[in-house]
DNA sequence: AGAAATTGCGCAATCGGTTGCATCTTTCGG
DNA sequence: CCGAAAGATGCAACCGATTGCGCAATTTCT
């Protein structure tokens, strides 16, 4: 088998067509099952091709056909455990139909998000997948991909766009619920701790926040509402913020989970009981959600699930299998998931 | 700009060449800076190159090459911090060199693992990068690889390959030193959670417990070895196990954190104090492992650091830079790094 | 000045698969 | 038995960048 350097050289359709006295156009047509060539002639090159361990060259077919069967994926951080399930949903999904991925991330930079994106687009991605940087504003370093008709689809933090898809959940609705079951619990006083409002998953969760307040006559204040930058290390910081408040909030409604916990560690250890004085709920249920003691009430909303529907979504477009349409917004479900962190009734 | 259909058409070397007047292949040899072409010429091409937004088409000059520029990585699992973060690491240093990313994950399974490495050689990436599967016990489905010479990397699960190079850390002396602070904490009876003993990351952390008790002249038991997935779950189920035996440990050692924070939780449930009455030693320093109360005491290595190293190994590899050795294993520092769960002593 | 060496650039083939059009063969109705 | 339609395959150009070889122009050396 081996010839001595150990590289076996690669078999193309021209050496199948020349051991078949064939051309290489028929054993290319055949490979691709077209109607034109006879059965007999099929299964003799699937035959041979298989035989002699045939691998179709990608680059070739690439060039020819000006497509690179690779779609470019950016997200804020790989090392989330939403993200990298919406990735290993998008993996699975174009996997199946042939398509790679190039995955790069923005640390939350908008610079590095156009650095990326400039990147894929040289790299010709057949579309592209991108779920923004906390302070992205515009969405101008996607114009490239616009004009060219890349396909483009925002997911989780999107930007309305006529020129690309969103998916996402209602996060109006969701932190709507949040707020709700926090004044069910009990609850006058609720702060909300989120993230710059740049991105519509902070405004709209702020809106249903406020939405919940105002249905249930509690005054919306501007000071309760806390912007950080969500990390765990930020909720830490704000508890100790917190407790010079002349009066303690008895619940707080955090956009992450993360940061929810950092801020329940804060306040636990200067002896704040939670649920009984201050009530939390998150966002996200990380697995962390259910590691803090008490566990994290929180929305839970499926990462992988976004990732398999942002795939489907854009293989179908890639096919033509589905007409493009570019006003497209998809909403995925969420859940409130009530855990001990929350429940000041029942405790 | 725009020619109507927003497509604009892609420009080529070809094009440059008509407009300058001079043939491909000085526009292609200018691109590359060849030393044959002059200084003038040089400047003409790049800054009409420049004007015209020339994009080099990565397939012509790989089919031509006979290369891919990617990288293929295969991890047990996308949706762990450590795994992410090594990612992280990879990505950034061959994105510098050029070359893109193919990720598949095993999900633990050495069917998946082999599929993975089928389709990442039919898609002919150049080098391979792979942290091994639980079950895997053989590397015969990377056979095709060391066939045709392509660089093959593992990293912190590898089997050791005359073929392949391994970059992980001393999982001996981590598991030992685990285990001596543990000892030196007063623990007595100590158990390790460890995973089936198919890799070498779990044997060599056997290995280090072993020659810890050893040295403090504390019998070795069986029993005292437990096999589980690692999972938080089955921590979370060994510890209604170890609450049923005759005298309680008064010390764990496990294999990787997220199943300790399982078991720790399971035990607490239970009343059972920690570190008073069971000290705590996990391995990774995920984050949970500072979320947990107590916070778990840990072996910390960097995750993006090997990835970083592993990227780095395989880029020169690939350019030349570095002449083969395949016999190399390369080990990165690891560091205990002590918390609340361990602590019996300044309690 | 004439030969030799160096510099600067172009020709044309190559990588492997795809596809519009042409060509050849078979089949079938009349 | 003839011609047309349908069926099966081949020809050759193409996708875009690369590169060995060759040729011409310029410089250097004796």
């Amino acid at each position: 088998m081996a010839n001595g350097n150990g590289n076996e050289k690669e078999i193309t359709i021209y050496d199948i067509a020349k051991r078949l006295k064939i051309s290489p156009a028929t054993v290319s047509r055949a490979l691709q099952d077209h109607p034109r060539i006879s059965a007999k002639t099929k299964k003799k090159i699937f035959d041979l091709a298989d035989e002699v361990g045939y691998r179709r060259n990608h680059f070739a077919g690439n060039l020819r056909a000006q497509k690179t069967q690779t779609i470019g994926v950016i997200v804020p951080r790989l090392n989330s455990h939403f993200m990298s399930s919406v990735i290993a949903g998008i993996e699975l999904t174009v996997n199946e139909h042939g398509y790679s991925l190039l995955i790069s991330q923005s640390s939350e930079s908008v610079l590095k998000e156009a650095d990326s994106a400039e990147a894929m687009f040289n790299s010709r991605v057949d579309g592209l997948m991108a779920s923004l940087a906390y302070d992205t504003s515009t969405l101008d370093h996607f114009d490239k991909f616009f004009r060219k008709k890349t396909p483009v689809i925002f997911f989780d933090r999107v930007m309305p766009n006529k020129n690309a898809t969103s998916i996402l959940i209602d996060n109006y609705r969701a932190a709507y619920d949040a707020t709700k079951h926090l004044i069910e619990q009990g609850c006058k006083k609720i702060l909300h701790i989120t993230a710059p409002q740049m991105q519509n998953v902070y405004r709209d969760r702020l809106a249903g926040y406020k939405s919940a307040l105002e249905e249930a006559k509690l005054k919306f204040r501007e000071d309760h509402v806390i912007i950080t930058n969500l990390s765990q290390e930020a909720g830490y910081e704000q508890a100790a913020r917190i407790l010079k408040m002349k009066s303690l909030p008895d619940g707080i409604f955090v956009a992450n989970d993360s940061c929810a916990i950092g801020c329940m560690m804060g306040l636990m250890e200067k002896g704040i009981r939670i649920p009984e004085q201050v009530a939390f709920v998150g966002f996200n249920n990380d697995p962390v959600s259910t590691v803090i003691d008490p566990k994290l009430t929180t929305i839970a909303y499926s990462g992988f699930e976004m990732g398999e529907v942002a795939g489907r979504l854009l293989v179908n477009h890639l096919n033509g299998t589905l007409p493009i349409n570019n006003t497209t917004t998809i909403v995925l479900r969420s859940d409130l998931i009530v855990r001990q962190s929350s429940m000041k009734n029942q405790g």
